[in-house]
DNA sequence: TTACAAATTGATAATTTTTATCATTTAATT
DNA sequence: AATTAAATGATAAAAATTATCAATTTGTAA
């Protein structure tokens, strides 16, 4: 923890951005919270609890910031909301999802499955591939048996 | 064309729905652009061209229920815009976007190369798949050359 | 330490996208 | 022709994000 809050440190610095309280306390809520994928409203309600000064500007620019730098990354499930993840210290790859039509919870896949089929896209299609995103919509595990008819949930639901 | 409008008019009442000349309009918009990947507003722009009377609402009300019949899908590249395109008459799936980086344009991969992936996300994460999204971010090949730095480019771009 | 310039913040206004409301219009049915 | 439900258009409202700007904080240099 204070080990990956020093490296961030290093991060911000190196591009002469300051580790602001504000920052910082931002920073750990995205740390305490890794394996949830927070709205900039979530990460704001509980960065207020610790630091209750701290304006929601501030932390929408925070994220934008880590964001740039790719610290964390910037997801979308479709609800309507930015959400954000920690990046993996190793990944230089976006990881895969499995989000619930049922539930809403996210779960994650960290390792890259996508290596042959990005090789293939590169050849096929000429397209030099930089990060991707691959989520897949459908049942979790937890909500296996509570859904009826899953064909219904398609149909509007995300994006 | 005229093919394709009368079979979602029989979609439509198959739901007890009307396909009203406001979403006659905006069914042909859609149709009339299938390769691209329009915006509510986009679509709402174009509609008015032709039916100068109607209302964006009414925009947004059509491509809703058209989603809801699953006649298209909704995509959502993290420009903060929600996309429509038409669903493949027989593609069960969300088909593979290639977004461009440089100039945001989108291709398509309308094969479904996931199929092994999926197996083994339904076996080691218990997930029963009902849709996926892939969108591999990059340069495209229009752009190939004419970007310095690649990965200046994935910073805050794009959820 | 004090002074200064630049970076950062908080409060809030403004924007943007989408949804809700509601009176009016249209369409289908009796 | 009368009646009911569906659909529409105009517009208000909501939700999320970005922009503005005065005030504060920070790091640096005298």
């Amino acid at each position: 923890m204070e080990e990956r809050v020093k490296q961030i440190k290093q991060q911000l610095s190196s591009h002469s951005y300051k580790l602001t309280p504000q920052r910082e306390a931002t920073v750990r809520v995205l740390l305490e919270n890794e394996q949830d994928h927070l709205s900039a409203e979530d990460v704001y309600l509980l960065v207020k609890d610790k630091s209750p000064e701290i304006g929601l500007a501030t932390v929408y620019r925070t994220l934008e910031l880590l964001s740039d730098l790719s610290i964390i990354h910037k997801l979308n499930f479709g609800d309507g909301v930015t959400r954000y993840e920690f990046r993996a210290a190793d990944a230089d790859h976006h990881h895969h999802h499995l989000y619930c039509l049922h539930c809403g919870t996210v779960d994650e896949i960290t390792d890259d499955w996508l290596g042959a089929i990005e090789k293939r896209v590169e050849k096929e299609f000429d397209f030099q591939i930089i990060d991707h995103r691959l989520t897949f919509h459908g049942i979790c595990y937890r909500c296996k048996g509570q859904v009826k008819d899953p064909k219904k949930l398609v149909g509007s639901k995300v994006t």
